[in-house]
RNA sequence: CGGGGUAUAGCUCAGUCUGGUAGAGCGCCAGCUUUGGGAGCUGGAUGUCGUGGGUUCGAAUCCCUCUGCCCCGACCA
C-alpha cells in the first residue's frame, strides 16, 4: 500500500473521553471513530487489523472442523420467547419493531437461531457431531459502554455452537475448542491464560475463559505457581485450612468498644491481627436473614454466596433497619454470639477453625474476645465462601495462588440440553428414538482482541503489534525524495520485491518531513520500519528498526528479505 | 437504573461567576521557505455557543425543559 493513496489519519492530541491506552490509541491512530455511545466506525486502517484477527480465527475454527454460516442480526421475538430469552435477557436485549409492528431484537448472541437451524437441518445421529460457526456483529444494550471497543455495544464476535447426542462427544468438542483457542491466541502473539470459570446461571458442566493478561483488565484471575491451575477469582475454591479447630482456651468475655466498628477498628482496639478478627454479613435470603461470617482478612465472594440454598440468586446485604430490627444493633458490632435461633449462620470454611475469636457482641459499642464456636455461637454449616486471596493454596493442592489482571476475548461452554430442550431440537438415536441434543458453545470476542492487544502492547510512542495483528508487517519510509530522484527510485523498487515476496508493506510516498513520518509509523505500530535515504543509498545499506527496539541498525536488502522470512 | 460532571470551530479547550455583537492552540486551505524525530513565516476559511422555552433594550453567559456525551456503582465477548 502506497500510503499517499491511503486515508491515515492520525491525531496528536488524546481525545478527551479515552481512559484507557488500547481506546486512545486506536482514536489517535484512527483505527476507529465513534459515531455514538458504544457504536464505533472501523477505517481501513482499522479494518485491516480487524480482519487479520477474524482470518486467523476462522483458519482455526476451520482447522478444529466447524462450519462457518452467517445468521441474521435481527431475529424474531416468537424465538426468544420459546426460550424464555425475550423476557430474562433483560434491558441489554434491543427490542425493535418493523413496519407491521412485528417484534425483532438485534442478537446479542445466536443460540436460539442456531437451535431453530439444527432442529430443522439434523434429524440423526448420523449427523453429529456438528459445529457451525458465525463471525459476525453482536448487540448488547450495555448499561454503560466504556473503553472504546473493549466494551462497545455494537461489536464483532466469533459464536460457535457445537451439537451432539452423548457427553463425551460434547467433552471432546469441547477440548478441541480449547485447543483452537489456545492455537489462535498463540498465534495472535499475545499472553494469555484459559482459566476455569463460573457456569453461572445456566449451569452447565465445564467453562474457561481465555484471558489476555493485561494490568489494565477488568477481571481478576488467580493461578498456580505450582501447576497449571488457573481460574476467574468468582470461581477459585478456597479450600479448607489443614488445621483443625483448636479447643477453646479463653474465657468469653464481653468488651466496650465504643465507636469501634470496622475490622481495622478491632485490631487496633485489642492489639490483635484481622485474621483473629470474625466478621459478620446479614444478607437478604429467601426467607429471612442470613449471617455469612468470615475471616476479618477475607472478602465474600457473591458468586459463591448466591449459590447458596438460603440466597437468592442475586444476594443483597440487609439494609441498617432490617439489622436493627433482627439484632437490635447495627452494622459494625455484628457477630455469631447470641444472633437470634431464626438467622442461619454460614461460616466460611477459614473462619470455621478460629478459636478464641473476636466478634461483635450484637448490641451497640461491644464485641466479645475469646469467642469460640459451638460453646459460644452456634454455627449451621460451613461453606466455601469467601474470595481466595494470593497466598492461599492452590485447589489441586500443588502450590499457590497468585493474581493477576485479564481481558476476556474467549469463553468456551458445554451448554448441555437447556436449549436444545427449550426448542426442541432432538435427533433420532440408534435406537429410533427421539433424543434432545446436548450443545456446547465457543465465543471469541474479536474487536475486543484488538483492543487487547494494544492494551497488553504499547509504549508511549503507541501501538506495538504483535506480527499477526499488525495492519501491514513493513514500513518503508522515503527521505527527501526531492533532492534525489535515486531515492524514490531505490524505495520503490525495495517496496515492489517485498510486496512480491508476499510480504505486506507500505511506502510512506507521503513526502512528509521524516518526524512525522516516524512518529506516525510508530504510532500506529509497524513491527518493522526501513529507512531509504540518501546516507544509505550511498552506504548502499538500509536503515533499519524493529518497533520494539531502540536503535536502528544498518543492514543490506538481503539481509532485510532473510529476516522477514 | 442511581450518583456526579459536561455540551462553545474538525480536535483540545478558554470565555459563563460579574449579560454588551465569538476566542486560543492544533488541524484544514493558499503561497514562500524548509527537509533525519510531529518545522518556520505570511495570508485565509470555519461556529444554528446541544434543543426548546423564559427573563432582559440586549443571553454562550441568568432561569426552566428536553437531549446527547463522559465519569463512579450492579452485567458481559
Amino acid at each position: 500500500m502506497r500510503l499517499s493513496q491511503f486515508h491515515l489519519a492520525t491525531v496528536k492530541e488524546v481525545p478527551a473521553d479515552a481512559e484507557i491506552a488500547s481506546h486512545q490509541l486506536m482514536l489517535r491512530t484512527g483505527m476507529i471513530r465513534k459515531l455514538a455511545s458504544g457504536l464505533y466506525t472501523w477505517s481501513p486502517l482499522g479494518l485491516r487489523v480487524l480482519r487479520k484477527v477474524e482470518a486467523i480465527v476462522r483458519e482455526e475454527m476451520n482447522r478444529a472442523g466447524a462450519l462457518e454460516m452467517l445468521m441474521p442480526t435481527i431475529q424474531p421475538k416468537e424465538l426468544w420467547e420459546e426460550t424464555g430469552r425475550w423476557q430474562k435477557f433483560g434491558p441489554q436485549l434491543l427490542k425493535i419493531n418493523d413496519r407491521k409492528e412485528q417484534a425483532f431484537c438485534y442478537a446479542p448472541t445466536a443460540e436460539e437461531v442456531i437451535t431453530d437451524f439444527a432442529r430443522n437441518e439434523l434429524n440423526s445421529y448420523k449427523q453429529l457431531p456438528v459445529n457451525f460457526y458465525q463471525i459476525q456483529t453482536k448487540f448488547r444494550d450495555e448499561i454503560r459502554p466504556r473503553f472504546g471497543v473493549m466494551r462497545a455495544r455494537e461489536f464483532l464476535m466469533k459464536d460457535a455452537y457445537s451439537f451432539h447426542l452423548t457427553q463425551e462427544s460434547l467433552a471432546e468438542t469441547y477440548e478441541a475448542m480449547y485447543q483452537a483457542y489456545t492455537r489462535i491466541f498463540t498465534r495472535l502473539g499475545l499472553k494469555f491464560r484459559a482459566v476455569q470459570a463460573d457456569t453461572g446461571a445456566i449451569g452447565g458442566n465445564a467453562s474457561h475463559e481465555f484471558q489476555v493478561l493485561a494490568d489494565s483488565g477488568e477481571d481478576a484471575i488467580v493461578f498456580s505457581d505450582g501447576s497449571d491451575y488457573a481460574a476467574n477469582i468468582e470461581k477459585a475454591e478456597a479450600l479448607a485450612p489443614a488445621m483443625a479447630r483448636p479447643a477453646p482456651s479463653a474465657e468469653l468475655k464481653r468488651v466496650d468498644t465504643p465507636r469501634v466498628r470496622t475490622v481495622d477498628d478491632v485490631t487496633a482496639h485489642f492489639g490483635t491481627s484481622p485474621d483473629r478478627v470474625l466478621k459478620t454479613l446479614l444478607v437478604k435470603g429467601r426467607d429471612g436473614l442470613v449471617a455469612l461470617c468470615l475471616r476479618g482478612d477475607h472478602e465474600i465472594n457473591e458468586v459463591k454466596a448466591a449459590k447458596l440454598a438460603e440466597l437468592p440468586d442475586e444476594s443483597v446485604l440487609a439494609t441498617e433497619e432490617e439489622i436493627l430490627a433482627a439484632t437490635g444493633t447495627r452494622p459494625g458490632f455484628l457477630g455469631p454470639v447470641g444472633l437470634p435461633d431464626s438467622i442461619p449462620v454460614i461460616v466460611d470454611r477459614s473462619a470455621a477453625v478460629l478459636a478464641d475469636f473476636i466478634c461483635g457482641g450484637n448490641a451497640d459499642d461491644t464485641h466479645y474476645s475469646g469467642a469460640n464456636w459451638a460453646r459460644d455461637a452456634r454455627l449451621t454449616r460451613v461453606e466455601d465462601i469467601r474470595q481466595v486471596v494470593a497466598g492461599d493454596p492452590s485447589p489441586d493442592g500443588n502450590g499457590t495462588l497468585q493474581f493477576a489482571r485479564g481481558i476476556e476475548v474467549g469463553h468456551v461452554f458445554q451448554l448441555g440440553s437447556k436449549y436444545a430442550q427449550a426448542l426442541g431440537a432432538t435427533v433420532l438415536d440408534e435406537q429410533g428414538k427421539a433424543q434432545v441434543m446436548l450443545m456446547g458453545c465457543y465465543g471469541v470476542g474479536v474487536s475486543r482482541i484488538v483492543a487487547a492487544a494494544i492494551e497488553q502492547r504499547h509504549d508511549e510512542a503507541g501501538i506495538v503489534w504483535p506480527e499477526a495483528m499488525a495492519p501491514w508487517r513493513v514500513a518503508v519510509c522515503i527521505i527527501n525524495p526531492k533532492r534525489n530522484p535515486d531515492i524514490a527510485a531505490a524505495a520503490e523498487s525495495l517496496y515492489r520485491e517485498l510486496s512480491e515476496r508476499g510480504i505486506e508493506t507500505v511506502l510512506d510516498d507521503r513526502g512528509l518531513r521524516p518526524g512525522s513520518m516516524f512518529a506516525d509509523m510508530e504510532l500506529i505500530g509497524i513491527p518493522h520500519r526501513v529507512v531509504v535515504s540518501e546516507r544509505g543509498l550511498a552506504a548502499g545499506t538500509l536503515e533499519y528498526r524493529a518497533r520494539d527496539a531502540e536503535e536502528n541498525r544498518a543492514i543490506t536488502r538481503d539481509e532485510l528479505f532473510q529476516l522477514l522470512d
